[in-house]
DNA sequence: ATAATAGGCAACCAAATGGTTGCATGTCAA
DNA sequence: TTGACATGCAACCATTTGGTTGCCTATTAT
C-alpha cells in the first residue's frame, strides 16, 4: 500500500479524525487521556492510534509507564500540496465546462 | 453521515481517487470509458462511481444511451480549507514541541 | 512488597466494503 | 424492426473493518 494511499485510509474514520483533533488542540496527550469522554473501548482506541501511527500521521514516545501522542503534520500538509492542489488548478475550467454541457444537453 | 465524512470515505480508496484522476485529465467521460484498461468489471465501475457521485464529487448527465461523469472539484477544495488548512496552521508549531520532547526524554 | 495504574496482545464478532455474475431495460443504427 | 450497444438492478461472496472481551505485562506509588 502507497504511503498516501495509507494516510487517505486512515483519514477516512471520523473517529480517528477527531483524535487527531484532540492532538490539534492539545499534543502530547496519553493513552488514556485521548480515551475521555469517548463511547469506546481503550482498545479500540488503541487501534485507531496504531492506524494512524502507521499512516505516519502521530509519532509517539513511552515516558515510563505512559505513551505520549505527538501529531505530525507533514502527510497532511502533503495531501494538500500533491493531491488537493491539483484539483484546484482546474477548478473553475472544469465549473464552466459543466456549465456549458448541462446547458447544451437542450439542443 | 456528514457532508464531509461522505467525502472523506469517497477519496478513501485508490480506485475512485483514479477514476477522479481520469475524469481530471478528461472530463466528461462515459461509464464505458471510465471502465477502459481498468481491471475490473463495469459494475464495480458503477458502485465506485456512484460513490463518488453521492459524495458530491462527480455531476452526471444522461445523454441519450450515454452517462457523462463531470468532475465537481468543490468538495475536494472544502476538504482543503476547512480541514488540512487547519493542520498546516500549527505545523511548526507541532514539529517544535515534538523536537523538544524528544529531547526531554533523556533526561 | 504489593496494589493500583498504563498499556499491550489475541481471539472473536457483526457489519461494511469491494468485487463478482446474471439478467433487464433503454436507445441508437442498419 | 431488430440487433447491437450503454447502462441499470439485484443477489451473492470473501475480505476488511471497527469494535468487543478477557487476560497479560510493565511501571509507579504507598
Amino acid at each position: 500500500m502507497s504511503a498516501m494511499d495509507e494516510v487517505f485510509k486512515a483519514l477516512a474514520d471520523a473517529s480517528r479524525r477527531s483524535l487527531l483533533d484532540r492532538l490539534h488542540a492539545e499534543n502530547g496527550q496519553t493513552l488514556n487521556e485521548l480515551c475521555e469522554g469517548l463511547e469506546m473501548t481503550r482498545q479500540a482506541v488503541t487501534k485507531h492510534l496504531a492506524i494512524l501511527e502507521d499512516a505516519n500521521l502521530i509519532t509517539t514516545i513511552r515516558h515510563g509507564r505512559e505513551k505520549l501522542h505527538y501529531l505530525n503534520p507533514l502527510p497532511i500538509h502533503q495531501i494538500g500540496e500533491r493531491w488537493i492542489r491539483k484539483f484546484e488548478r482546474s477548478k473553475l475550467a472544469a465549473l464552466s465546462e459543466l456549465k456549458r454541457q448541462l446547458e447544451k444537453r437542450d439542443e
